[in-house]
DNA sequence: ATTTTCCCCTGCCGGC
DNA sequence: TGCCGGCAGGGGAAAA
């Protein structure tokens, strides 16, 4: 579910509300979230630890909590994040771990699916990189993901374009809603290898990716099925869709009807006259 | 090293 | 109505 721009509205309405306070409680329902910890453990050494900052890279929340620990927190597919000023009068469906601060707000992570993770990250910077390991790459809305950084990523590379901008290593934040949303916006199909794009594709593309991405936290993420942010709202992306969950639609660009199909494991939509895919047969 | 496949979970929707 | 397959915004491990 939240990509970089949904994760990006929900830290910036946490930061609002428990920014410097002190989680005086944490209640972890579903063990699997703290997987592979002792979830009594992580209940112990995270209750009555100050906030210090909320951070972001890629799908990833940070909480650093004073003491130099920081909590590593990813939604997955169907997780969320609801603060509320008071403990709810009825249990939030499918919590999994309650985080009481102390002004007597709360923050419930809900997940459907389960798949959502909570980590406790060890202070220090040497143990830090070794309990996270190269799971995260630049940030797509850092100044450091460039266009030649997103060309030397590529080059080479025979997997699809969209596979490799799903990869967190190459550039993280992007997810199966604005890889699509970008690729057209650049005008490259999905399915171009990745190794296959010229100069200027690439600028299209980088500069697409983050055009997308900064659109879609200017209106609150995307929410066509699950995603709520903070506050349990909606965003507005779905609504400025250009062809992800378009098929049969109309292109905004050219009228063409829009496609789908399976790229990278994943239901992909595209423009199949804004977006050509050569032919790699010899004719 | 890279690419592909399978798997983790639960809910929902369409087809029969 | 009921059952079943397929699909869903994620990523990691294992296999090829």
């Amino acid at each position: 579910m939240p990509e970089l721009p949904e994760v990006e509205t929900i830290r910036r309405q946490l930061a609002q509300h428990v920014g410097g306070r002190t989680i005086t409680d944490v209640e972890v329902l579903d063990p699997l979230l703290v997987d592979p910890e002792d979830p009594r453990s992580f209940e112990h050494r995270v209750s009555g630890r100050s906030i210090e900052a909320l951070r972001r890279t890629g799908k990833y929340l940070f909480v650093d909590l004073d003491g130099g620990e920081a909590l590593a927190l990813h939604l997955r597919m169907t997780g969320q994040l609801l603060w509320s000023a008071s403990e709810p009068l009825e249990p939030t469906p499918y919590a999994r771990a309650v985080f009481r601060i102390d002004d007597g707000s709360v923050v419930t992570f809900a997940d459907v699916r389960r798949f959502g993770r909570a980590w406790l990250l060890p202070p220090g910077r040497r143990d830090r990189e070794r309990a996270w390991g190269g799971r995260t790459g630049v940030d797509a809305l850092s100044p450091g993901f460039t266009a030649r950084s997103l060309q030397n990523s590529l080059r080479g590379r025979t997997a699809s374009v969209k596979g490799l901008i799903l990869d967190q290593r190459i550039v993280a934040g992007v997810g199966n809603i604005y890889a699509d949303e970008a690729l057209f916006r650049a005008r490259v199909h999905p399915r171009r290898e990745g190794g296959s794009l010229g100069a200027d594709e690439v600028v299209r593309l980088h500069r697409a990716i983050r055009d997308r991405l900064r659109m879609g936290i200017a209106v609150g993420g995307a929410s066509f099925d699950r995603y709520r942010d903070a506050h349990g709202g909606r965003g507005g992306m779905q609504d400025l869709f250009l062809v992800h969950r378009r098929r049969g639609e109309p292109c905004p660009r050219c009228r063409t009807t829009i496609e789908k199909g399976v790229v990278a494991q994943r239901g992909t939509y595209w423009c199949p006259r804004c977006q050509p895919l050569p032919e790699v047969g010899e004719c």
